[in-house]
RNA sequence: GGAGGUUUAGCUCAGUUGGGAGAGCACCUGCCUUACAAGCAGGGGGUCACUGGUUCGAGCCCAGUAACCUCCA
């Protein structure tokens, strides 16, 4: 092994490697437990980005977990093709060329976009390659696959029948630039400056005029009515009466109605049915007409007279301008008023009246909601997030799910070329050429709602996936798609399958960029994973997200913890080559974990480790990835690494061959278990350093997961070990304040309190003199303390540092004299505490007695502490 | 307007059943000790946003305040 970990090598090749052996296949195990996962499908758009890299390291963390510990898993791959996104990145690569899809047609332009999909999924593939992702590729799905398809199919087909699905013409978010149809949810709304204009409208019979206030004066054209709050004593006397409406001949009526708010403005409305939801309720109750002045692309249409042509925006500063000029302008207020915009183009949505397909959401909602309150609840880790599905799920409004697209399912709707009767069903009617299909497509998520179970075969419910492994055991997502799509899934699971879709939702956070703010293409920020891989490695990459946060926080990217999640596992790289290369002959069938012979830290090592074990166990299976991290590098750095290693160096250096086979053994046995912790985690560091250890037909992906033998908890050994590594820490510390480096050596006199202590300091001698390098070391319950001495008290010893003619006793007083002022206070903030009668009498049993113990060691300390500053000032006293 | 989140060392963040505040990076000092100088050893640095409350005991639980962020309407 070289002396510096090289990601690039260690990385390359591993995966075919992995995907040759196909380890990453379900291991269809009848005794095993099934555990699945599907994977969010990215879309076919473009490139994964950070926020992807996230999601599938947290989902390979847990399937690798799992299948480590024996389950049959199963995590399936796939895509979403994402209509609106992928059809206009497609529409403006083939803008490039001048061409608009029209100009190719349908059909030819569906192909354009197969094309493109097939170029960025292998490109997605090669991403999920580089991260190390153990998916089963046999099992991959598309959106838009024949089985995929045949299942959006069943849905719309049976909704529609239950009266679900349904088709009319009301108000919907339109998108002028894409000219379709959006979901409110994929409405994005932003507080801009805009302006509230005043507008007079003069009544018919030239009485007067009322003052009505909006922000968009354009759809003014399309009003048909001006409103009152019903029963308005102002206004009251108007209804009835009829206004002309300023730039147009026509008149419109004025009308009452209890949805008009009388505080707000003027308490005058302008109604415009075709042009605002609220309008358009009000309009169907008064039965108004509905104008329609623009056409799908936001210009204004002949209903618009001479605005005919222009855009909505022009429109609207034409005709202020003409209202102005024609004194019909009160005023304009400056105003920030929220604006909804189109979540995939950016433009400002038009709230517009049109002819789509809804699926009618109260029935859906009212079940998902009930499941929640059952024991077959959807578990929402952090369950914080439980409350944004619910709040969202009681307060939804019907779906629209139709769009103006070609690249998606065309709806499965036929109407009568003559009749206009409409058809619905899976397979288009008999006399076909006397019907015409729907030219729209469905919403993208539409389809991805059923994700978890069209991808395992249903609608046949007797495929084998489906019996084997759905419902799923766990999602991945971030909290920006709950709405979307996770409550989307339980919804429509409950509805066809009859059960949750998943059992656990694991929500994480946003990946923002090193400064705080959102990675965006219009900022230019965005990091590519693969360029980090490239500088780091994916293990690197994936320790990095992994431990950097916690559940539903965002993180931000850092180039500095990249940096350090590297050193980690240079770290492990070198730990490795140091039992590498003391193993010698030694093998992993030679290892004995022979009690008889071990040392102190042998036992400790072994102890540590298995609580780390079973700590990390637990964690990872509570989704608190950051926790198992930093057990897991607090055990390998500082115990493992800083302690444990070093201290083989005295065993495999100056032991017996039997001390130094055992101390082999527990280097590897210990290196082993860490590898297959960080496994999950980082995949292909420990698969090469296994490699190294076994040979390279074994493969770590499918050895075991380490679990905790209560039996190697030995608490003793811990409690030894503390006080050695105490010993060993105090004496570096004075030689830090007496400036010895070690390559100086220090005389060391140790005074155990008790022949147990006593004892384990003679057995460990070897270690106190390897770490502490003294000239002369004494051991004893009864040290002749020399007249120059430094003086430090460790639990169960004093250590004394005779210094002749060297000490700086000035400075040693100062030193004791400060250190007896810290076990002062020490000793009086124990003694406050247990004072106070109803700390002893109500705090618990060890809680008390630990402070007890503390103020005994606190008070033992005190006195030699004492005792030697009062010797060294009568010796100091002397000298003058 | 409603809901949620955040506020802990110079910076970025942990702190899981309430029992003496931690990491990484940065900083200071000393070490090229044959696994690793991308390392080792030692060290400095924090009224845990603020105000009250519960408790023997609060960074942690409760109420309120402030600032920032996000979602929904």
């Amino acid at each position: 092994m070289p002396t510096k970990y090289n990601h690039l090598k260690v990385e390359e090749g591993k995966y075919k490697e992995w995907l040759d052996k196909k380890v990453f296949k379900p291991s269809a195990d009848p005794d095993a437990a099934p555990y699945s996962i599907v994977i969010p499908p990215p879309n076919v758009t473009g490139k994964l980005h950070l926020g992807h890299a996230w999601d599938t390291t947290l989902q390979d963390i847990i399937i690798r977990h799992k299948r480590m510990q024996g389950y049959d898993t199963l995590w399936l791959p796939g895509m979403d093709h994402a209509g609106i996104a992928t059809q206009a990145v497609v529409e403006a690569q083939l803008a490039k060329e001048n061409i608009s899809r029209y100009d190719l047609g349908r059909e030819k332009f569906i192909d354009k976009v197969w094309e493109w999909k097939k170029e960025y999924a292998d490109r997605i593939r090669k991403q999920w390659a580089k991260m190390g992702l153990s998916v089963d590729y046999d099992r991959e799905r598309f959106t838009l696959d024949e089985g995929l398809s045949q299942a959006v199919q069943e849905v719309f087909v049976r909704l529609y029948e239950k009266g679900i699905i349904y088709r009319g013409e009301y108000i919907i978010n339109w998108d002028p630039k894409a000219r379709t149809a959006l979901s409110d949810i994929e409405v994005e709304h932003k507080e801009i400056q805009g302006a509230f204009y005043h507008l007079r409208y003069p009544l018919a019979d030239g009485s007067g005029y009322l003052e009505v206030a909006t922000t968009r004066p354009e759809t003014m054209l399309g009003d048909t009515a001006v409103a009152i709050h019903t029963g308005d004593e102002r206004y009251k006397d108007y209804v009835g009466k009829m206004v002309k409406l300023p730039l147009t001949d026509r008149e419109i009526p004025i009308i009452e109605d209890f949805y008009v708010d009388a505080e707000f403005g003027t308490g005058v409305v302008k109604i415009t049915p075709a042009h605002d939801p609220n309008d358009f309720e009000v309009g169907n109750r008064h039965n108004l007409p509905q104008l329609n002045v623009m056409n799908d692309d936001g210009t204004m249409n002949d209903a618009a007279g001479k605005y005919a042509g222009l855009d909505r925006f022009e429109a609207r500063k034409e005709i202020v301008k003409d209202l102005k000029a024609q004194g019909y302008l009160v005023k304009v207020e400056e105003m920030v008023h929220s604006v909804g915009h189109s979540e995939r183009t950016g433009v400002v949505v038009e709230p517009r009246l049109s002819t789509q397909w809804f699926v009618r959401m109260d029935e859906l909602a009212k079940r998902a909601l009930e499941n929640q309150k059952t024991d077959q609840k959807v578990h929402f880790y952090p369950d914080r997030f439980e409350k944004t599905f619910v709040n969202w799920m009681e307060n939804v409004h019907d779906w629209v799910i139709s769009r103006q697209l070609w690249w998606g399912h065309q709806i499965p709707a036929w109407y009568h070329n003559e009749t206009g009767e409409v058809y619905v069903g899976k397979v288009p009617p008999k006399d076909s050429e006397n019907w015409t299909q729907d030219s729209d497509v469905l919403d993208t998520w539409f389809s991805s709602a059923l994700w978890p179970f069209s991808t395992m075969g249903w609608p046949n419910t007797d495929a084998p996936d489906y019996k084997r492994y759905y419902p799923t055991n766990t999602l991945v997502t971030a909290y920006d798609i709950i709405f979307f799509w996770v409550s989307r899934m339980i919804f429509q699971a409950l509805e066809f399958t009859d059960r949750i879709p998943f059992e656990n939702v694991l929500i994480h956070g946003l990946i923002r960029a090193e400064d705080g703010r959102k990675m965006s293409k219009s900022l230019g920020n965005g990091i590519d994973p693969m360029d980090v891989v490239e500088e780091y490695g994916a293990d690197a990459l994936r320790w990095f997200l992994t431990t950097s946060s916690t559940p539903g926080q965002d993180v931000r990217f850092s180039y500095e913890r990249m940096k350090s999640s590297w050193n980690f596992i240079n770290k492990i790289w070198n730990a490795s080559r140091y039992v590498l290369l003391n193993l010698k002959t030694f093998s992993p069938n030679d290892i004995q974990l022979d009690e008889t012979h071990m040392t102190v830290a042998d036992r400790w090592i072994l102890a540590r480790l298995h609580e780390t074990i079973a700590h990390v166990n637990a964690q990872l299976d509570k989704f608190e990835f950051g926790e198992a991290g930093r057990a897991l590098y607090n055990f390998i750095w500082d115990d493992y690494c800083d302690w444990y290693i070093e201290m083989t160096k005295e065993v495999l250096q100056e032991g017996t061959a039997e001390q130094v086979r055992v101390t082999q053994s527990v280097l590897l046995y210990v290196l082993d278990a860490i590898l297959r912790l960080l496994h999950p985690i980082m995949p292909f560091v420990t698969e090469e350093i296994y490699h190294n250890i076994y040979d390279e037909n074994t493969s770590i992906v499918t050895a075991p997961y380490p679990s905790c033998n209560a039996k190697w908890l030995d608490e003793e050994a811990v409690e030894n070990m503390s006080v050695l590594i105490e010993l060993i820490q105090t004496v570096r510390q004075v030689r830090s304040e007496v400036n010895r480096p070690m390559s100086r050596t220090v005389d060391l006199l140790i005074q155990a309190h008790s022949e147990e202590v006593l004892q384990f300091m003679r057995e460990n001698r070897s270690f106190i003199e390897r770490f502490c390098n003294p000239d002369v070391l004494e051991i004893s319950c009864k040290v002749d303390i020399p007249e120059e001495v430094m003086t430090k008290v460790i639990k169960g010893a004093h250590l004394y540092f005779p210094f002749a003619g060297l000490l700086d006793i000035t400075e040693e007083i100062k030193r004791l004299e400060k250190e007896l002022e810290k076990w002062q206070s020490e000793m009086t903030r124990v003694e406050k505490k247990l004072a106070n009668e109803k700390f002893v009498q109500n705090a618990p049993g060890q809680v008390v007695q630990a402070e007890r113990d503390k103020g005994a060691e606190y008070e033992e300390r005190y006195q030699v502490v004492k005792e030697q500053l009062e010797k060294i000032k009568q010796m100091e006293g002397n000298k003058k």
